[in-house]
DNA sequence: ACATCATCGGACATTAAGGTCTGAATGTCT
DNA sequence: AGACATTCAGACCTTAATGTCCGATGATGT
């Protein structure tokens, strides 16, 4: 299976998603949140510190710290949170790789992956966070629901 | 930049592609297709033997060797040649990532994301090589265009 | 003030993809 | 038959992403 995010980018939706399930006011601790996902720890711990500096998380050190979701946790985007962790060009490029393929100069699929990579563009940039909760209660379950069947487990 | 592809499964595809443009029953050497595709020359070697064994293309050992296509080169799609590469299970997978993510127990993302697959499989499956020389000749022109380029580097 | 706890930050280890090299196998030409 | 050219096949190296470790930093409660 091919990924079309990187890892780092997976986590940190999964995290930011995570985030702002929580209660309000409800910080978690970064080990409950690798745990809660199962993703390695301390690699976490690198991704949350990225978004903590663009401002997506916040953090609190010490007794009772953690990590909790900045202000209006529905204006996050997919298109934000993977930005600042893959970089601003993670759609560009010709699918099948030649060197110079570009609009004036199109290699044999550039106009049908422009519109695939267009209609990705759109799910990443128009759905908020807030948007999965607001359509589909039962999806954002799915991510609680994680939490609940680790514990069930333990 | 993301890869959706691997390299190996760009390096196929542009190599299938080159193939096809050539004229009727003249193969090309390895070495020529690495030079005017700018990939590098051993590893192409690998990916054409895959091609080989998997009976995309024909190879030949010896003086007036090299690769030439099998069949109907237009019969041949990016489906074909991706699944032999990189596998079968290429668009499967979560998205985000979410180990249990499936239809019956949906991502946030799932069903918007499970669109877009399916019009990416849809360039992949139904785009024979054949149609990008009927659809649009200029495209087919840019592989050709390539092998020029480099001759004139020269 | 002090002990404690969790994030922060950099160094280091592991893994998988990507890429290189060399010799064997096999074909063609003279 | 012999020389030569090319694919075939495996071992090996390199690089970037992923994952681990540990000490420093800063906040909190007593």
């Amino acid at each position: 299976m091919i990924n079309f995010l990187s890892k780092s980018s997976q986590y940190a939706i999964q995290a930011v998603m995570f985030l702002a399930v929580q209660p309000k006011n409800h910080s978690v601790f970064q080990r409950d949140i690798a745990k809660a996902l199962d993703i390695p720890n301390h690699f976490l711990g690198k991704i949350l510190q990225m978004l903590v500096k663009h401002d997506l998380i916040l953090s609190q050190k010490g007794k009772n710290g953690g990590f909790i979701i900045n202000g209006e946790a529905g204006k996050i985007t997919l298109d934000t949170i993977v930005r600042i962790i893959d970089g601003d060009s993670f759609l560009d490029g010709c699918v099948v790789g030649f060197p110079n393929c570009s609009n004036d100069h199109p290699c044999p699929v550039h106009k049908e992956w422009l519109s695939a990579k267009n209609e990705i563009a759109k799910i990443f940039k128009q759905k908020e966070i807030s948007l999965f909760s607001e359509e589909l209660q039962p999806k954002l379950n799915y991510i609680s629901n994680i939490k609940k069947d680790q514990e069930q487990e333990v």
